[in-house]
DNA sequence: CATTAAAATATTAACGATAATATTATGCGA
DNA sequence: TCGCATAATATTATCGTTAATATTTTAATG
């Protein structure tokens, strides 16, 4: 059986309260009792009950992380970091994946509040609006981590991905491009909206109306963007540039291009997003957009830990800023941006 | 305030534990009870504290996952099917990364016991005897995921990979390869050793002798392959083919020698290892030893599972079958393998 | 040496649930 | 209508802590 402080009370001599106390090396403890008890303590391999603890102080130095697919490297750089400060304050962080359905995800914060966590950081998708209710009625902290959902902007945490979304458009439209294909992410995830919302504003600015074949829904994994570019192959549609949603789509489209023989970036040019540790390291190293994921993951935790210290801490909306990393499968430089280094960039 | 049985109690006119007993639909309540108990706390927002149902039930539904590094998109989703499982069996999972220290590692178990577990899933690194010990002295049940460690190889849930390992250097060595490099993993990881053991008696069973140079042993990230490969080549050692720990290492390496020049297959015949999902969608479709990593995690969940649920039950050393998948980073024919799929293998 | 403040320890209550046991209410048969 | 089994509910104890309060011991002071 487990020794609690019962039992190296019984031991000891001294009361529960006392040795609780000596334990947490309170100053109305004599030093000779405080050393006599640890000592004990060690010897009878006392281990704390952080459930018990927990339930004492209503607090259980655990967050909640609803994560869409923690499988996805993007994502599972932004938890690694939020894990990581996590680990750093004293926070554990218990993890559940919704494979962004508004039915996983409902369920995982209805089960993280039942847990008591002290707050939640979600990465949420567009879903009914008794989901936003919910989180509006939330008794816990929370942010929204990379994504925004309507009505909650101020609990987000964002990237500039509109602006770069239109950077990324705009620079293929400046340079000559008028068939920029765009493989976008799921319809019902913010980050696509905001992307598309670029794509198609980067056009209206250069004047240039937008062909809507050109605009394509994947799902966001690598799978999809290699046959979608397949299927647009079979169906002959036209186009020398490519903006995915993200650098898996980008990965899958571009396997895809080799396997029908078109040159990257001769024949096309293309640019991924959220630049994965990998992308750059490609046969073809990859142009995206630099998410900084770990620096994410970190302002997520270091914000929601400063809302659940301060629980009248007001929630304003963040951006983070990214950066276009353009490298081989770009032929064009950034206007205004000189930041180009040696090597592997 | 949050709404506790005690409040539905007084506001209901029912004892405390009538209205626990209600809401967890005990027989011996009346129905007409139950209804009422359940609307009134369907009406106040209550919600269970699960916190304390843990302490008194002395059991959380919660495991530990101590993982070395959850962004590597390895363990990305050996740890997505872990907690998918887990979700399916009403658990959750409290995810720590040690970083692949053994400090980290020691901190990360001391934590999760006192936090309750039932259950603990570790990927290990060799570390010092104490840790051993601790392990073995553990209080609750806990299993090796992936690796294994001296003296508890019977809470390991392994892979073939010495024999994998054996098999890839034979088939270079098979293939006229006399001077086959082997990116070795990390030396506190199991399965880094494996796969080197695996490296090795092939070049005994082929009557070659292991060229020492040859192996070289890397921290298993990509940026670790590219370094290691643009040394070499500084270096001037010769090799045609190169045997890396992990699809991770292989990207890095394959990019280095593209930088210098050298064609793959032509030049440089390269295999992986783990299969990562992208592996096959890369401009060279990489060859490599597919790693089952669902089933790996839906395992290791399950087996801990009925370890958790019959504490008796004895530990026995699990392997699953991996699979060599030859692409387009090799020119051979894997002798005694027909299972060549067409399109995208 | 008595008095009293300060130091050290003990006692009691509480967190919010569940389990074991005790009590009260209900219905049925004779 | 009584007795009694059974159904329904209540009471008490408990999980392992910590906080608030109470008590005892020790030390200091005159």
């Amino acid at each position: 059986m487990r020794t609690s402080l019962k039992e190296l009370a019984k031991k000891s001599g001294y009361s529960v309260n006392t040795v609780s106390r000596a334990l947490r090396d309170a100053d109305d403890v004599k030093a000779s009792t405080k050393s006599l008890i640890k000592q004990l303590a060690e010897e009878m391999g006392y281990i704390p009950n952080v459930v018990a603890k927990n339930l004492r102080l209503g607090k259980t130095n655990t967050i909640g992380v609803v994560s869409a697919d923690s499988s996805n490297p993007y994502f599972a750089e932004v938890i690694l970091a939020i894990e990581d400060a996590a680990r750093s304050h004293d926070y554990h962080i218990l993890l559940v994946n919704t494979e962004e359905s508004p039915e996983g995800e409902r369920e995982a914060i209805d089960t993280l509040i039942e847990r008591q966590v002290d707050g939640l950081l979600i990465i949420p998708v567009f879903g009914e609006d008794a989901n936003l209710e919910r989180l509006k009625n939330l008794s816990v902290p929370f942010l929204l981590v990379g994504r925004w959902l309507p009505g909650l902007e101020d609990h987000s945490i964002l990237t500039d991905e509109y602006d770069k979304a239109k950077q990324v458009t705009s620079l293929f439209l400046a340079n000559g491009h008028t068939h920029v294909l765009h493989l976008a992410g799921p319809s019902f995830v913010s980050s696509s909206f905001d992307r598309i919302k670029g794509y198609r504003d980067a056009h209206s600015e250069a004047g240039i109306p937008v062909n809507e074949d050109l605009i394509v829904e994947t799902d966001g994994h690598i799978e999809d963007g290699h046959r979608h570019i397949n299927a647009l192959i079979r169906k002959e549609l036209p186009f020398t540039a490519l903006f995915a949603f993200n650098d898996l789509v980008a990965i899958g489209a571009m396997r895809a291009l080799k396997e029908a023989g078109y040159l990257i970036p001769q024949d096309v040019e293309v640019v991924g997003f959220d630049d994965l540790d990998l992308s750059r390291y490609l046969y073809n190293s990859l142009s995206s957009v630099r998410i900084p994921k770990q620096e994410l993951g970190r302002i997520a935790f270091e914000s929601l830990f400063e809302h659940m210290t301060d629980p009248k801490k007001l929630y304003r909306r963040q951006t983070i800023e990214s950066r276009l990393m353009l490298r081989e499968t770009t032929t064009f430089e950034n206007i205004g941006d000189s930041q180009i280094q040696g090597g592997i960039k």
